[in-house]
DNA sequence: TTAGTTGCAAAAGCTTTGCAGTAAA
DNA sequence: TTTACTGCAAAGCTTTTGCAACTAA
């Protein structure tokens, strides 16, 4: 899968500090690094970990306050999959960004296609006059690893009291 | 939009709790009929505010406490829209209840219809073998009534640095 | 040299938990 | 009477902020 190398984003993002009259420290070069070399939605806790295997030691208000920087660059997008804490992918290949696949067996997410959304955007405009300006769709459930590993899933609770009403 | 009386969906709740061998108190009572008695999408401090309105003085831990078991009575689904909190609606209504359109302007949340997702996650199973279990779709954007004052939405960052790469 | 950074520690915001007193059944 | 609940305050988590020392340019 040819993404373009990662320092092709340190680039870019060394452009866009200089754009904004900002220096390119150790520091942000070494978070930035650390987040266009992986294909994963990395947690700060996740960057701080590589950063410690990279023998660099960066405080998480720094972390914090680089990943403000590359969001506000438009490189890297935040996520919250409702887990408690945030996680950032850089946007170096063409996969679309808002549409993931998420495993509830290993937390595992990956992207997948889903054209239909410009005519769902477009059909709420009209009918609703809601103006769509962007858009987040997640589908929960088991890859295929986890399936094999036999893993299954089930309503917790009770049987859907709704029935009964 | 006739959905049923709250006191329908708290008698289902007390009976619930029977069922658990838990015993219905006033607190329980009062916080799922505030939630029974909305079609909003409430946060714990929005419940805490109705019930102060009504006079009543309950701890938010038993507020947290109290969600808690209705989201495992099936009665409440608990959604988490990058707020930084949580937010909870009842299941009274036959309302589609994981597609939302989230005002950017005002917060406020509406649910839309999308009779697309079965035949995507038809798609998705097929094609990648992933195995869909549930789903979450929000569109982010203006609500009519934020357009009509005047607002509106731009990226903000720089313009698009990864045209440039 | 100088504006802007860094790291630490403290704080903030939401949610959970421990514990002594209280209430449902 | 027994079992579970409630409220308070403290703690847990992730993320943000204040501040003195430091560094890129």
């Amino acid at each position: 899968m040819p993404t373009g190398s990662p320092d092709a984003l340190v680039r870019l993002f060394s452009r866009y500090l200089k754009e904004q009259g900002l220096p390119l420290t150790h520091q942000r070069e070494a978070v930035a690094s650390v987040l266009f070399s992986s294909e994963a939605h990395l947690s700060a806790d996740d960057i701080e970990g590589e950063l410690r295997t990279r023998q660099e030691r960066i405080g998480k208000a720094t972390i914090y306050r680089t990943l403000d920087l590359l969001v506000k660059s438009n490189l890297v997008v935040e996520h919250d999959f409702g887990e408690g804490f945030k996680r950032y992918e850089h946007r170096l290949s063409p996969r679309p960004v808002n549409q993931h696949l998420i495993c509830q067996g290993c937390g595992r997410v990956e992207e997948f296609e889903m054209p239909e959304i410009p005519a769902v955007e477009a059909r709420i405009a009209r009918e609703s006059g809601f103006k769509p300006h962007r858009h987040r769709v997640e589908i929960h459930g088991l890859c295929t690893a986890c399936q094999a590993d036999g893993l299954a899933l089930s309503q917790d609770g009770i049987v859907c009291p709704i029935e009964v009403a």
